[in-house]
DNA sequence: CATGAATGAGACTTCATTCAT
DNA sequence: GATGAATGAAGTCTCATTCAT
């Protein structure tokens, strides 16, 4: 009579957690479905309650990382307006968000390569495009405002955001592959320093 | 007696640019043998008379680019041994010799998701650690001398050669999902600005 | 909550009577596992469901026919203590056991050919030693008492097991060929005395 | 000008020489095309030129194997004309025959597993039905020569024949089992008297 | 709602056979 | 005559997805 009581929204992010843990482990070509019903404790076929295909699975993994690496900036950036502590801060509490977990960095690249888009005229799995669009405007402001407030040398601005979100992709990659570890606070602040160097105006350190 | 005269290694070189294309096209996990035996030309048996497997064939097409990326480095790179323009050029040319075929950077991220060790033991196909850790201490010298010289800032020279790696593979990221274009040579240069700007002494520019 | 219920024991049961009837049908090599599929009503990955690989199934497939053979057998030779009896009797019920389904005899020797050592080191798929050893140590133990009994010749009892259990798989083996025929009664009973004839002492018949 | 002189019969011996040997180490399903020009030290392309196919060469190994095994006892058997020791002298020269070689014991099932006539209607590879009729038919008439002078009980010559050629049968099974060896001569001939102890009229041994 | 047994499309890989040299 | 590189048909096995319970 009463139906049972189930907490969506809980589930659901829980076979997403297990999805990550999963993919990092696994990669996400060799996961299988299976293995993230082990992993979030329910069975096959309620995996399908959840989520339609494999493939959107993987996707929810991603949006929901993304959307939780957004809410964990924007808290830390909260009422920060000054442009180079905010361009210190996005950098810091990036690489804070994503070694908090370490599955995160580890199914990263399985995700980028996902995002690809492909000659073969079938969409890429993941459209990364509209992201990276989106985060290169807005950290491209922050970097502009500082250029406009002399705090910054006068750069493209724009450019300038792409190169920063790339040096920490790629840092990544390094830290996935284990060739580096920024686990020390004062490595990553180092690092942060490199990447802002490129902006700072002459300065002799 | 007289047997049929090949020329094996041509024949497995164009298998393996093939391979190249393909898996830029339509990615590690997606494609099928029989795509490579048609894109080079060739029956699905043959495949196996160069590559043992599937993996063989994508672990040969990854070395054979980094092989191939290595001596056209090299060679531009030839007689120089200013610090400063080493560095920048090893920049210049690996993005170069990127553009230079665009297959190259859309199957890149699919060789570096299969390059992440997985916590579940069995090995990466593709161990770049040791290709990473090659890289950073070469490009870690050149900087060290720079540093020595005075050409560049007092800082830790790996520390910055993995940004600086770091940044040109997330830039190849950002290329491969189309939201950057650097086949203007003026963006190309103005990047490698940025990108050394970390390291150069306070100037104005 | 609520789970399909599944008699897993029937089926595999029944997945094994179809290998049987293919195997006898197509050879061992011959049968493709499609045709096991088709004949037990099933899908093909169902098979796998319960049998690791196709030698998985093969292997279980003769050792259910022997353990099936060594129930048949036991349970005609029940209370009978008499050696000349058991021995009779054992000859006799093994014949009706393999001939009261043609497929067994048929597959047979598709079995035996999996049976035998290969030099090259890789064991066979299936270890019949150790079956033969048994079954000529008990037939041996048999004849060992009639012999002391006085009720045979004295003679090396294992041996003569060796060739009593020799001869029914020769024979088996013309049967399969059709070249005899041993379904009349008469002709199975004139064999087992030929058989027997090697043990008993000097009579004139 | 002067075509290569080639000595083709010897070859082709050399050939199934070789293809026996493999059975033997490989099994028949298991064995490759490679492998048998392998081990006549001739190219792949060269057996074709011998054989027409892979089943073409099985049935010429087996065949010559046969032919082979029936001059060796030919020969053997020569002038004898007495029932009794021609049956002897079958026994005993097919047991010395097959152990010469030990590989034509290992190889002998493989060829057994092919001669079974299947329910599905395509012939056997090898029909070995005219083979094992002749057989009988001859030891048969031996035997039945020796009932008719009373050297042998009065029995079914033919079905007499059929057992022990299935006696023989099978113990070569035992012995490419390894659960019996009869290399020493003593064993041989127990094993020669066991079987022709169904025959011979009553003694006491 | 939840489950996991069943399914079959699909991919890798093998290997007998061909044929240009 | 002899060879072995090339081929593609064919078979085993995997695994995402379904659906009866």
């Amino acid at each position: 009579m009463s139906p049972k009581i189930v907490d969506k929204k809980a589930k659901r992010k829980e076979i997403l957690s297990a999805t990550l843990r999963v993919i990092a482990r696994s990669g996400i070509d060799g996961f299988r479905m299976i293995e993230i019903a082990d992993e979030a404790g329910v069975g096959k076929g309620t995996l399908y309650e959840y989520f339609s295909s494999k493939t959107d699975l993987i996707v929810g993994c991603f949006a929901d990382m993304v959307e939780d690496w957004g809410e964990h900036v924007n808290d830390k950036l909260g009422g920060v307006t000054d442009p180079v502590t905010r361009v210190r801060m996005m950098i810091s509490t990036t690489f804070e968000y994503f070694q908090g977990e370490k599955e995160r960095v580890e199914a990263l690249f399985d995700f980028y390569a996902m995002g690809i888009p492909r000659r073969d005229g079938k969409p890429a799995l993941i459209d990364m495009s509209p992201l990276y669009g989106e985060m290169i405007k807005q950290l491209g402001e922050v970097i502009q405002a500082g250029v406009d407030s002399g705090q910054f040398r006068p750069l493209n601005a724009d450019l300038a955001a792409s190169v920063i979100l790339a040096a920490i992709d790629g840092l990544f990659f390094q830290i996935a592959l284990r060739v580096v570890n920024f686990d020390e606070l004062e490595l990553r602040e180092q690092v942060g320093e490199i990447i802002l160097g490129g902006l700072l105006p002459g300065k002799s350190m």
